[in-house]
DNA sequence: ATAGTAATGGACATTTCTGTCTAGACATCT
DNA sequence: AGATGTCTAGACAGAAATGTCCATTACTAT
């Protein structure tokens, strides 16, 4: 039997080129035809862009329509009504961050040290995971009972991943849990405050999450796939 | 010099007693004269309920007045405008949530993991801490140049007062700053997701959390302490 | 060119919320 | 009893948002 390339898994983070179809969404500007002036993504993209920087709360018909210069109206072209846009927002949500995070904690890893760095680059990178549409979602969620089921199982199968991860590398099932738990939240919660610090002094507390996240001193390469990972990337 | 009562500081979490002074709100419920339906404590308790529940956008005085059973141009009696309301809301939050969470960082202990103990003690107690409160001003700070300012100084309040707290046992500086980060950031995840676990397997994982943000395993009178507590506070 | 299709814009009806102004109700002070 | 101060209700004005209906536009296929 041959090794197929497609099983060739190297340890470390994911590197860009990989996610390129697994995170498309139709954007192709092709010229409108006919009386078109805008599309359904357009409305899509408007309403996202609220709701990451304004809530739920804040996407409203006639502001989008505003923004796209286009009559409010026409809106309804395109969705049959407001819950219908916002559901195409969870909807997405979904299809991106959670997935995303599922990749990070499941990606092949020498170490555990390795395998937490995976996740820091999953959380790290805004083409993979947009921590504003996450805390978009969670807020939502905490006023929509439909919404909070669907974020409640998200947040679950994200635990979960990263339960296993720990217990990969021999982790106790309990101590994995409550690992898992401490490094997801902390993440999410550190990325959220959007302390601004300079990748600098970042790099520099790396092994002290390390060694706070997983119990041991991580090794010199680890180290060294990160600090490429973020080159790549180009985050300031 | 006799030892005053008031500095015989005890290690080990505060006790309820101590905090009634500290978060009273005006609550009597005197029976109201004359023409007086409902007080400023009113509109202020009805906004709160809903500002936790539903976020600011939600706050509205008409359905406030409906809620209250009174007539909505009463509103202006007690405040100059919705602004006025909102801003009494933000000035509660400071004066309750970040010096709970001070206190709590500040109290005197033992050894670390009782230090710690005391900090989870901070955020379980609903009578300290409301998480739903915190939260609610977070997003509303998404959304609010001016609410931002105050909950980043209150966030940055709480972070160094918990790097100090790692200091006074002897942690470096920057391990300190991360533990701290790490205990933070994740309570507040772990109190927001609402898992609803059984206080027993809350217990159970104490001397986890302990080991993991502590990164030594903690002595069996904590748990004690922290067992009473919670007794105390009678939370399932 | 002409009929059809896909989207758009404007008018209309309704709901929800904010804020103002004024008259009335109730206790207390003089 | 009458005046005063404190709160409340209702009427009015107006802004902001949702959703419906229908005429119009601009391109497409025949």
């Amino acid at each position: 039997m041959h090794s197929s390339r497609k099983e060739q898994k190297k340890a470390g983070p994911i590197p860009r080129a990989d996610l390129a179809e697994a995170i498309s969404l139709e954007n192709e500007r092709a010229e409108l035809l006919g009386n078109v002036k805008v599309t359904r993504q357009d409305w899509l993209d408007a309403a996202m862009d609220i709701f990451i920087h304004s809530g739920v709360g804040d996407v409203k018909i006639l502001t989008l329509s505003d923004k796209l210069n286009v009559s409010r109206s026409s809106f309804y072209w395109y969705f049959s009504n407001r819950k219908d846009l916002l559901d195409a927002l969870l909807e997405y949500w979904e299809e991106t961050n959670t997935k995303a995070l599922l990749r990070a904690a499941e990606a092949p890893a020498n170490s555990i040290a390795q395998a937490v760095c995976n996740v820091f680059c999953g959380f790290i990178d805004p083409a993979q995971f947009d921590t504003k549409l996450d805390f978009a979602v969670k807020d939502w969620a905490r006023r929509s009972e439909d919404v909070k089921k669907v974020h409640t199982r998200s947040d679950n199968a994200r635990l979960h991943a990263l339960q296993k991860m720990f217990m990969r590398f021999d982790y106790e099932e309990t101590d994995a849990l409550v690992r898992a738990r401490i490094l997801y939240y902390m993440q999410l919660g550190y990325n959220d405050a959007e302390l601004n610090e300079p990748m600098e002094d970042r790099l520099a507390l790396i092994p002290h999450y390390i060694l706070g996240f997983t119990g041991k001193k991580g090794d010199e390469t680890v180290l060294e796939d990160f600090r490429e990972f973020v080159k790549q990337l180009g985050i300031s």
